[in-house]
RNA sequence: GGCCCCGUCGUCCAGCGGUCAGGACACCGGCCUUUCAAGCCGGGAACACGGGUUCGAGUCCCGUCGGGGUCACCA
């Protein structure tokens, strides 16, 4: 370990819903700086122009806030090396680029996607090594430069040895040895002038004096590029640390992913997970404190943290065990008054009565007709009766993709209002040929558990796109498990009828 | 497929050369009880396999098998 204070950070992607993994990699971060006393770093990687957005990183930032985590520097709360966003540090990036370049570490490269693209069709075909051939690393780099400066298209890559391997180490895994030969030159600097992960990542955490990096396993494969350019630019690397992934409960046991299970932080809120349950459940994934006690606060976790006590099997993210750990929270740390509270911190609150109010009163004869009639906005999943599940003058299996084209639409929307909800369904209406009423049948059964209900549009809209998605996933899954064929038929289908651009 | 990582009950963990392989979730049975939960008691359930090293391997080494990750101008 180095003789530096520690900092760490955590470095999301606000590219999507704020993912589980990234609060149980924040988790762990958190844990180890403040057990060491040093500083836990939120930093935006939002390098991927085309993915990025402002509500995303919003959406993540107040994930990570409702779990209890905070941060000692980040976007929101400055810091000393601020900005914190990668975006806002693209000068850096070029002049750190222009660095490697001078020192002949990295190259311009001219090649045409479609260049590259059918080289790697080939040499896979051939079972050769998939990556870049290094064409343009013997460009003249003079020429290059003037090709550049006359506004040629390039990117820059990065210079990697040919021969000989890598030798890396990782804090849990000791040495991990690599060749070379097997890594091409990877690009730093892409077309926009947007440097890619890796460069950017290295420069910041040098920059930002990043003292271990403690992140996903999945990053393992790319460390050699990440040593190399620490060699390049002559800085002292930091410690690595490569965490498990969490993984799905199916049989696959692949890496935690939406399609085969709740990811969102903003699921298990809606659901009604209590954050320090949630928190703590992470806190048992690969790795456990010595006195073995299951039920721990984040304090507590701090005070007995060891990173070396993670274990490496890529622990199963099991929601049962998570809701027995939630009940025991609720039932140990909670008396009646407080419990209330927590119901109503949650949704039982006049906020959330108010919005619901104007759909429910037509539909009241009597005030107790209120409990029944608004249940499913309470509760996680909704039991629907399978039979029902029908569109008017279609087959099931119409049916079920015209709910897998909407259940499609639904994760792409970046904005979740009944106006556009409305406008999505219509549209879906139109394209089939369908009554809107008709269309509109199964999505009642399988988002509110009844075939009548307060309007679908505006229910939606207070339900939330997280436990609207989680039940049409769901009732997908129940309703005959999607075929892999079936799904890329719908997506065509949902890309045909609203265009590619997620609004 | 190449490369990399990993491998203890169905699941999450403990074990860090000598234990009857322990705890928790889930499951099953019992007790308690106006129901259901909760709680308490009990039960079944694992060291992937094969070689080594060692007086002695779940623990160390090698191989096989299995799982995962990765092979982008995404992170």
């Amino acid at each position: 370990m180095p003789d530096r204070p520690v900092r760490v950070r955590i470095a999301p992607s606000p590219t999507g819903d704020p993912h589980v993994g990234t609060a149980y990699q924040a988790l762990f971060n958190s844990a180890f700086a403040r057990r060491h006393g040093g500083a836990f770093v939120l930093r935006i990687e939002d390098t991927d122009r085309a993915r990025s957005t402002p509500e995303s990183e919003r959406a993540i930032l107040s994930s990570l806030r409702w779990l209890g985590l905070s941060w000692d520097e980040g976007p929101d709360v400055g810091g000393p090396h601020a900005p914190y966003r990668q975006s806002e540090r693209l000068p850096i990036y070029r002049e750190h680029v222009e660095r490697l370049l001078a020192a002949g570490h990295a190259y311009r490269c001219f090649c045409s996607r479609e260049r590259l693209e059918r080289m790697r069709e080939e040499n896979r075909a051939n079972k050769e090594f998939p990556g870049y051939d290094r064409l343009c690393r013997g460009l003249d780099p003079a020429e290059a430069a003037r090709r550049a400066a006359a506004g040629e298209p390039h990117v820059v890559r990065m210079k990697v040895p040919t021969e000989g391997h890598a030798v890396m180490h990782d804090l849990l895994r000791g040495e991990i040895r690599r060749d070379w030969a097997s890594i091409d030159d990877q690009v730093i600097l892409k077309t926009d002038g947007f440097p890619t992960y890796h460069l950017a990542n290295v420069v910041d955490d040098h920059l930002m004096e990043i003292s271990h990096v403690i992140r996903g396993e999945e990053w393992i494969n790319s460390l050699p590029k990440h040593v190399r350019l620490y060699e390049m630019f002559g800085w002292q690397p930091p410690v690595f640390c490569h965490l498990p992934l969490l993984r799905n409960a199916d049989r696959t046991r692949s890496k935690l992913s939406k399609r085969r299970n709740p990811t969102s932080i903003e699921y298990y809120r809606r659901a009604g997970f209590l954050p320090e349950a949630l928190l703590n459940f992470l806190g048992l994934m690969g790795w456990s404190p010595p006195d073995g006690e299951e039920k721990f606060s984040f304090d507590e976790m701090v005070r007995s943290f060891e990173l070396e006590r993670v274990s490496l099997g890529g622990p199963v993210f099991d929601v049962e065990k998570l809701r027995w750990l939630n009940g025991r929270y609720i039932r140990e740390d909670h008396d009646a008054a407080r419990l209330v509270d927590r119901l109503a911190e949650w949704a039982l609150n006049r906020e959330t009565f108010e919005r619901i109010a104007p759909l429910a009163q037509p539909r009241l004869q009597t005030l107790s007709d209120w409990g029944y009639l608004t249940a499913f906005f309470f509760a996680d999943d909704v039991p629907f009766d399978a039979e029902q599940v029908a569109i008017r003058g279609l087959d099931r299996e119409a049916t079920l993709e015209l709910l897998q084209i909407a259940s499609l639409r639904l994760d792409a929307r970046r904005t979740w209002n009944a106006d556009e909800l409305d406008a999505d369904f219509r549209r879906l209406a139109e394209a089939t040929g369908l009554k809107l009423r008709d269309l509109t049948k199964p999505f009642y059964l399988v988002l509110t558990g009844r075939s009548a209900a307060t309007p679908l549009f505006q229910s939606m809209e207070i339900l939330g796109p997280d436990l609207c998605r989680v039940r049409l996933r769901r009732a997908l899954e129940r309703l005959g498990p999607v075929s892999a064929k079936k799904r890329k038929q719908a997506e065509r289908r949902m890309v045909e009828i609203f265009g590619e651009p997620a609004p």
